[in-house]
DNA sequence: TAGATTGTTAATCGATTAACAATC
DNA sequence: TAGATTGTTAATCGATTAACAATC
């Protein structure tokens, strides 16, 4: 039994790991072959301490005086995600959103396989997203299980979007990413995430309006 | 000199906001006129304590006894994060996903209103996205200064990326929601938000692969 | 050796939560 | 009045950061 760190690892560790990695793997195009934290630290905008305590949570990563080996840290990461071989995805809902999900070649850069994807409505059936034939959403529990897809993206309008997420966990998918404008629930044991685009402007706002008041203020 | 409270407020509190509007306004659909901290704690899976603290933060909302009327808190929270009007907006880059968010219904409806799309590729421009006709990027500065947009979308390639920051910096523009798959770098006083759709995809792939090693381990 | 940068400790900081008096 | 739920305090918890010895 080789479990390194059972110690629970702060949320907020695991959400900057693929933020390390974006940066990192820039820096390997760039043909880089070391980093130092204090060069991640300004590439990330994440404080240069707090990216070394991260890393030490999975091992030693660096060298003292020299930095960080970019592609074995790279690996590690990578490793330490999941994201060192590809995860197999199923995609409802194939409007604009959806197609662009599937017409979006990132997708395999980073290790994830869309094998299908599906709608309800009939005049998409059939259709094509990206490379990929829309099925019928009744063929859902069939493809999904044979094929033990357990990633699901949810971009169905609002509406549908917790019958989808139903649907999903019904069938063993795991991790759920919902784009819909509305937040879904799922058991314990599947991760829903729901990723709002609109959502993150919503909020943005706040220091729009904010730093408004402020010159209103010292323009009095 | 009327500004309530100057007092820092946490950006934890403003991230959680724009999740309270959304419940409250599907709550307020429904017909609902008041609604409780606790009920509010179940749909957004927040703690309850802590709405009630976020709220404070602005003033006292509440009735003890009965909980928060639906309507005035939702007119309140649209003021604190200043969607309680629209907010114009552009958009650079009409591939999949800028199409998707221009023909996005659900702008209009949470207070932005797309104004103009751009686009370098003479393949693209004069065609459409959504309603909306796409312009050449060399009509960027003229527009932007013209109707005074302070928010910009950026929709383009990862190279494009930075470029295109730069070009929105220099021509005012002061909030940028970047979905393209690298981060951008704006000066202090713009606020550049990036939110890779795949990023949030790779985190929660942790979750998966821990599962899959405790299982492992239960099963040796 | 001198300079650089990690890994790690210890201090700080801030957010979260439980608990409860206030009050509808 | 009795029950419910807020607003707020005080305690806890955890994350962030500065600082520095270890070491390349």
């Amino acid at each position: 039994m080789n479990v390194n760190h059972i110690d629970h690892i702060p949320e907020g560790v695991i959400e900057r790991l693929p933020a390390y990695l974006g940066v990192l793997l820039q820096l390997r195009q760039e043909g880089n072959s070391t980093v130092s934290s204090a060069r991640l630290g300004e590439l990330t905008r994440i404080n240069p301490a707090q990216i070394r305590r991260d890393l030490t949570h999975f091992g030693q990563f660096g060298k003292r005086g020299v930095g960080y080996d970019i592609v074995s840290l790279v690996e590690r990461v990578q490793h330490i995600l999941g994201s060192d071989h590809t995860h197999r995805m199923v995609l409802v809902g194939a409007g604009h959103l959806g197609t662009a999900i599937a017409a979006y070649d990132g997708l395999k850069e980073r290790g994830f396989a869309l094998v299908a994807v599906f709608d309800k409505d009939p005049t998409k059936v059939g259709g094509k997203a990206g490379d990929i034939i829309v099925r019928d959403i009744s063929e859902f529990p069939r493809v999904v299980s044979e094929q033990g897809i357990r990633i699901g993206v949810i971009a169905v309008p609002q509406d549908a979007a917790q019958e989808v997420t139903d649907l999903m966990v019904a069938n063993g998918i795991r991790v759920i990413l919902n784009y819909s404008p509305t937040m879904v629930y799922a058991p314990a044991g599947v991760v829903a995430h729901n990723t709002d685009p609109v959502r993150e402007l919503l909020h943005t706002l706040y220091y729009l309006s904010k730093s408004d008041e402020i010159a209103a203020v010292v323009a009095e």
